[in-house]
DNA sequence: TGTACATCAGTGAACGCGCGTTCACTGATGTAC
DNA sequence: TGTACATCAGTGAACGCGCGTTCACTGATGTAC
C-alpha cells in the first residue's frame, strides 16, 4: 500500500540508518543496505544524501542530539547528585552505543565543517554540559567554566574508551601486573560513587 | 633483485600495515591494498595473517607498542615534570597518530580477547602508566594507585578526542555559547601547564 | 472547478571498482641419509 | 659432500560480492490560469 511518494523518507532513512549503525557497524552501513533495510529502492537515498559521507554525518549528527537529551538536565537548581546522574548518563550512552559513539568521535567523519548542522548540534551539546555544571556551581567566570566543562568532559569520554575494553582485555594468559581488569571492573561496579569522588575532585581545583 | 623468498615479509607487512592504517586511514587498509604496497602479491599476506582482523590486530598491536615507547619512563625517580611531559606524550601520540589511535580504542577490532599479543601489550601499556605514577607517587596502596592511573588515562584519552576536533569545530555559523573553541584553543596552547593543573589535581585527591 | 504543465521524489538498469578468500601451482630452503 | 624429498613461502588466476554513483525514466504532487 506504499505510494510512489513517500512524504517522510528522509527522517526514516536516518532512522534507519541509525539502527543499522549500532547494530552491525558504521562500516556495514551504506547507501545500498540503508536502501534496501528501508524497502526502497538503491537509489532513492541520493534525493536525500549527496554523498555516503554526508549519510555518516547525518547519523553522527542524530547521535550527538541523542546524547545531549541522556545528559542535558531540564532543571533550575542542578545539585551534585544531578551532575553525577547526568555523568553516568553519558558513560551509558557511550557503552550502550559504542558504534555511533565510534562515528560521533572517531575519524570517520573527517572534517565536521563541512556539516553545519553537525557542529552546530555537536556544540549544543558541549553546552549542556557546560549549564548543568554552571547550574550547579554557580561559577561566574567563563573561563574556568568552560574550562573545567573540558576536563569533565575528557574524563567522561576517557572513561567510555576505557570501560568499553574491560571485557575485552580480560584474559587469563597475561596478568596485567597492576591488574587494569580488576580496577575497572571495580569502578563500573558502582560508577556513581567513583564519578563522584574523581568529579568533586576535578570541580573543586 | 627480490628472491622467491622474502624472509622478512611478516614484519614488512606489519609498519608496511601501519603506514597505510595512519595514512589513508584504517578503512583503506585491506589485505590487498597491503599487498600492493608492500610489492608482493595479492595473496601473500595470507601466508602471515589468517583474515583481515587479524591484520587489523597486528596493526593495533603495533600501535600499542609504540605508543608504550612514547609514554614510558625509563628512570627510577620520577618527577611531577616528568609525569607532565609522558602524559603530553600520551596526547601528541594520539594526536598524531589520530587513524591508528581510533583502530586501538574504537570497535574495528571488535574482541581483543582473540588476539593475546594485542590484550598482552595493551596491558603493558597501561602498567608503563602505572609505573610512572607509582615511582613518582611512591603510594603502596595497589588499589588507590591503580584507580588514580585509571583516572589519568581517561583524562588523556578524553583530551586527546576532545582536542581532536578542536579544528574541525571551528565554524562561523554557530557560536557556542560558552566556547569550546577558544577553550580548547587556550588549553591546548600551553597544553603542559594544563596538565600540571588537572593532574595534581586527580594524584593529590 | 478543471486543466496544463512544471517540479519533485522515487525507480531500475547499468558502470566499473576493490575487496576477501580459495585454489592449484611453483620456486626456494632445510634436512636426513 | 651429494642427493632425494618434505616443507615452506610466495604466485597468479579466479570466484562472487557489495559498493558508490550515473543516468534516463516515471509516477505523484502542486500551482497558475
Amino acid at each position: 500500500m506504499k505510494s510512489y511518494h513517500h512524504g517522510n523518507l528522509k527522517e526514516e532513512l536516518i532512522s534507519c540508518a541509525s539502527v543499522i549503525c549500532e547494530r552491525d557497524g558504521y562500516a556495514k552501513l551504506s547507501i545500498r543496505s540503508l536502501a534496501k533495510e528501508s524497502n526502497v529502492s538503491q537509489t532513492a537515498p541520493y534525493r536525500h544524501f549527496k554523498t555516503k559521507e554526508e549519510l555518516y554525518a547525518a547519523v553522527a549528527t542524530e547521535g550527538f542530539k541523542k546524547l545531549h537529551t541522556a545528559v542535558f538536565l531540564q532543571k533550575q537548581n542542578v545539585t551534585l547528585d544531578d551532575f553525577i546522574k547526568s555523568s553516568k548518563s553519558y558513560i551509558d550512552f557511550g557503552l550502550q552505543n559504542a558504534n555511533t559513539y565510534d562515528l560521533m568521535f572517531g575519524t570517520v567523519v573527517g572534517n565536521f565543517a563541512e556539516y553545519p548542522e553537525l557542529v552546530e548540534t555537536a556544540n549544543k551539546t558541549f553546552d549542556s554540559l557546560v549549564l548543568n555544571l554552571s547550574s550547579f556551581l554557580k561559577e561566574k567566570d567563563e573561563n574556568i567554566l568552560s574550562g573545567k566543562s573540558i576536563t569533565v568532559w575528557a574524563l567522561l569520554h576517557g572513561m567510555v574508551g576505557i570501560l568499553r575494553k574491560q571485557v575485552l582485555t580480560e584474559n587469563d594468559n597475561y596478568t596485567s601486573e597492576f591488574g587494569p581488569m580488576s580496577t575497572t571492573k571495580r569502578i563500573s561496579s558502582d560508577l556513581p560513587a567513583y564519578l563522584e569522588k574523581v568529579l568533586t575532585g576535578i570541580i573543586k581545583a
